[in-house]
RNA sequence: GCCCAGGUGGCGGAAUUGGCAGACGCAGUAGACUCAAAAUCUACCGCCGCAAGGCUUGUGGGUUCGAUUCCCACCCUGGGCACCA
């Protein structure tokens, strides 16, 4: 396509660089190469239907101007786009529309690319793919396997929310304040069968790992808070009257054992029943069932005022030997620790607050070194401080009266030093139509014994079982040369109405005779294919929307491999991004989730390093301009399709990187576009005059002046340096001062027009390649190599030494580099506004910085 | 409540091994060009003051010859966590 305009008219300009990249393969990785690689990857998009808005645009921006720059420098560049299709909104618009979710996603995916390649993005579109293609998620269920087999995955029945109106079961985000999002009907939670990953297995390398990571800090922070190691103590309570059991608590204040005067269980503990004395049981039984009904969120909005219920039994402390009683209250948590705890009320809040509601004892038993009275609750945080009231463990430190009470119950056989993590086991399932289906089949123990024998099936150590219709089954896994297993294809996706996914209707699909060597099946009403073939029922249940974007980024590096999910030798190459841009809003589930995998494939031997991401950046929020979250209801959302259509994409993606820190939340200003626009418009002029000539002011022959030959250095040098560190806002300044020095001149050289040109080309690539054709160039800019600068001509040796007098600037002026401070002083004495403020005054001391400067303190 | 990040002109922001506060852009003012307007160009553009000068980086203290930058206390905004024993 050939451009004529006279104008800068970005609708003929950016089409024709689209093409023309698009065309000639510009952005393909080699897959070999004897180059350094660059691996750069934004985070997996969902195509939703709204299209891209801002969010992206900025996001891709900042990764896209990064692998512009470093293909530049000569890296072989890996920069993959695909699309995590699977999840709930298309599901509901299936359901809603009566399309089929494969329609609906393609449809989708067509809009966001088409978006993202009029944004100008330069990512390599031969790589691309979508989670929910078969040849993907079969792998995607090939490393489930591999997490079934290590033991890593189980089964469980586990509250999910449900709501009756709708039939169905929701996700966390579709309730609000305890409502389904659509419709705002009552929701409840209900116990259904999951499948639950073993992350918690992980906890102390996913914690440890962290601290190697180049990630925001707050991130790091965030996963650390969320994982939530704490060191502390196990110990069992004799109960009174009961031979059998023991109370086992776990605290972290083992040194506070002496004041312990009661105990806490969880409602839903495992000894509550035993505990509890016929003549508490009617009380017992009302507050369990009060607690069952509510949720989490509840329990914690309710959490202001404690409440509680005595069992009737008794444990014995075993510090003091005596005997103290045994509540029940919900603000101890079945699923933390041991869902018990010893109470003590004179330092811990809760405890506290606790005991003064039910009239408990709260003798104290820590005290500061000094002496002084303290008052209750006395929570102390690592001060100063000593045991009392505790006995022999009187006058020693926490930390001694710890180590010494480990060793004692350790040496009574009741308890032990141990670690907790707050990271629970992570719910690994939905009942939903629109996800990896799961390589399973369920099976009598029969059949699961002879096949696994048979076969040699490879299965986990410990089977995996369930009761499904109220028969014992067992979870044989699907050979690997089975997969992938396919979603059958159905007419509806309404809810079953059960809460199971709308699987559990297609029957034909769900109960089948089954192969369990070869993983082929016939549904169960036909007859069956041989001897050998057992019944079977596929699961339910499919995978979550994690599943897909846990391991997208090792495809990238392979993606139509067949034999593998990647070979050894790309994942050798590629390895894992060399940096990962995306929003805040990952910087727990998705990143944790990721690394989950990624440790298990590496234990396996399958990637060779056991981090995923090793460099990570979120980019800040684009606010409305109103400085709030954009959002339709507010009616502040400003969209990209339009921008571009006004001022182009060059200047969209220019602004964006302008408006501030890239990390930073920032308001969008329209207005403030027009300036950025301005801006190309000038560098437009510059190089091409009212006939779309090159403007006569370029001269190939013609010298420029040393200022502008320094200004064109220094600005090759920082622009460099502000990608390379992502502070994109000052780089474009930086441009802006050169444009703005380059007008003033009669003449500019061609090649420093060109040079300007290569360094502006990753933030607005479209006109940046047009200008250097129109300027003679044939070969295309994005393969051209990033400009040297020259260091000597950035070296000066006079420099502007400031005078101060009291601190307060009075002038400067320009001297040599290497003047002394005599030859210095006698220049500043010179200086009238500095004379002025000398005036009758004596110098009582100088401060002389040399090449910054000179502060003359006078009385 | 706890943890973190951040408060700089009318606006977005720049400057930190402690050394000219306000780069660059938006908005604004005046002028040039034009029949006129747009576009473009030139100059100005933190606050008070005619000026000299004074004041100014959320507030109040401190360290220093010198603080947007370091320390202490407080206020505000945003984000995260929230009975995790």
């Amino acid at each position: 396509m050939e451009t004529h305009c006279k104008e800068y008219d970005f609708r003929q300009i950016e089409p024709k660089w689209q093409t023309f990249w698009a065309e000639n393969n510009t952005f393909r990785a080699e897959q070999a190469s004897n180059r350094p690689k660059y691996y750069a990857l934004d985070m997996f998009p969902y195509p939703s239907g709204a299209g891209l808005h801002l969010g992206h645009c900025e996001n891709y921006g900042i990764t896209d101007i990064m692998a512009r720059y470093k293909r530049a420098q000569g890296f072989n560049v890996l920069y993959p786009i695909g699309w995590d299709a699977f999840g709930l909104p298309t599901e509901n618009y299936a359901v809603k529309t009566g399309r089929h979710p494969v329609d609906v996603t393609k449809e989708n995916i067509a809009t966001f690319t088409r978006q993202l390649k009029q944004l100008g993005v330069s990512y390599d579109f031969s790589r691309e793919f979508s989670t929910t293609d078969p040849e993907y998620f079969r792998w995607t269920q090939w490393i489930w396997l591999q997490l079934f087999k290590k033991g890593l995955a189980y089964v469980e029945d586990k509250p999910v929310w449900w709501c009756a109106a709708l039939g169905t079961v929701l996700a966390n985000e579709e309730v609000i304040d305890g409502k389904s999002e659509v419709g705002g009907h009552p929701v409840e939670r209900r116990p259904l069968r999951q499948w639950v990953l073993r992350i918690t297995a992980y906890a102390d390398r996913l914690l440890e790992d962290l601290k190697e990571l180049d990630w925001p800090d707050s991130t790091k922070r965030m996963q650390a808070a969320w994982i939530g190691r704490s060191v502390g103590s196990e110990v069992e309570f004799d109960l009174e009257g009961n031979l059998t059991d023991r109370l086992k608590i776990f605290t972290t204040r083992v040194d506070t054992i002496y004041g312990a005067t009661y105990m806490v269980i969880a409602p839903e503990h495992v000894l509550a029943q035993k505990l509890t004395t016929p003549p508490q049981q009617a009380a017992v039984n009302a507050y369990t069932r009060a607690a069952a009904g509510k949720s989490d969120l509840e329990r914690t909005e309710l959490a202001k005022e404690k409440t509680g219920v005595f069992t009737g039994s008794f444990a014995i402390n075993p510090a003091t030997g005596r005997r103290i009683p045994i509540w029940m209250a919900d603000y101890v948590l079945a699923s933390y620790g041991t869902g018990a705890i010893m109470a003590v009320p004179a330092h811990d809040e809760r405890d506290f607050e606790f005991a003064q509601k039910f009239g408990l004892p709260c003798p104290q038993v820590i005290a500061p070194a000094e002496g002084t009275a303290v008052e209750l609750p006395f929570c102390d945080k690592g001060g100063d401080v000593v045991l009392m009231n505790s006995a022999d463990c009187n006058g020693l430190t926490p930390g001694a009266a710890t180590a010494k009470l480990d060793q004692r119950f350790m040496a009574e056989g009741r308890g032990k030093s141990t670690v907790q993590f707050k990271l629970r086991d992570w719910l690994f399932s939905r009942q939903r139509y629109w996800g990896e289906p799961f390589p399973i089949a369920w099976v009598s123990e029969f059949d699961y014994r002879n096949a696994v024998a048979s076969h040699q099936l490879s299965v986990p150590e410990v089977p995996v079982t369930a009761m499904i219709e109220g028969v014992l089954r067992y979870a044989l896994p699907v050979p690997e040369t089975a997969l992938p297993l396919r979603l059958p294809d159905v007419s509806s996706y309404e809810p079953t109405g059960t809460g199971e996914s709308p699987l559990a209707k297609i029957t034909d699909w769900l109960e089948i005779w089954y192969e369990p060597g070869t993983g082929d099946a016939v549904p169960a009403s036909e007859p069956k294919p041989a001897e050998h073939w057992i019944r079977a029922r596929r699961e339910t249940n499919t995978m979550p929307q994690w599943a897909g974007s846990c391991w997208y980024y090792l495809r990238f590096a392979d993606p139509g491999n067949s034999d593998a999910l990647a070979s050894k030798m790309a994942l050798e190459y590629w390895g894992t991004p060399d940096i990962y841009v995306g929003g805040a809003e990952h910087a727990v589930l998705h990143l944790l989730y990721a690394r989950f995998w990624h440790k298990v494939l590496f234990d396996l031997g399958v990637v060779p390093t056991d981090e995923p991401f090793t460099k990570l950046f979120h980019q800040g929020i684009i606010l409305g301009e109103d400085g709030e979250k954009m959002s339709k209801s507010r009616g502040n959302v400003a969209n990209p399709d339009e921008i571009i259509r006004s001022y182009g994409a060059d200047t969209l993606r220019l602004y964006l990187m302008f408006l501030g820190p890239l990390d930073a939340m920032k308001p969008w200003n329209p207005r403030g576009i027009e300036g950025v626009h301005r801006f190309l418009q000038k560098i437009w002029r510059e190089c091409v005059d009212t006939e779309g000539q090159p403007n006569a002011k370029i001269t190939p022959d013609s010298e420029d002046s040393t200022e502008v030959v320094r200004l064109l250095n220094e600005t090759i040098r920082k622009v460099g340096e502000d990608i390379a560190n992502l502070r994109y806002n000052t780089a474009i300044s930086q441009m802006m001062i050169f444009a703005n020095r380059i007008q003033k001149s009669e003449q500019v050289s061609r090649k420093t027009m060109l040079t300007f040109l290569q360094v502006l080309a990753p933030f607005a690539p479209h006109i940046c390649e047009e200008l250097w054709e129109r300027l003679g160039e044939k070969q295309a800019l994005a393969s051209a190599l990033w400009p040297v600068y020259d260091a000597q001509i950035l070296k000066t040796n006079e420099s502007k030494l400031v005078f101060q007098v009291n601190g307060k600037h009075r002038g400067d002026q320009l001297l040599p580099n290497d003047i002394t401070q005599d030859a210095a002083l006698e220049e500043a004495m010179k200086h009238p506004k500095v004379a002025a403020q000398l005036e009758g005054k004596a110098i009582k001391r100088v401060i002389f910085v040399p090449g910054k400067i000179l502060n003359l303190v006078v009385g």
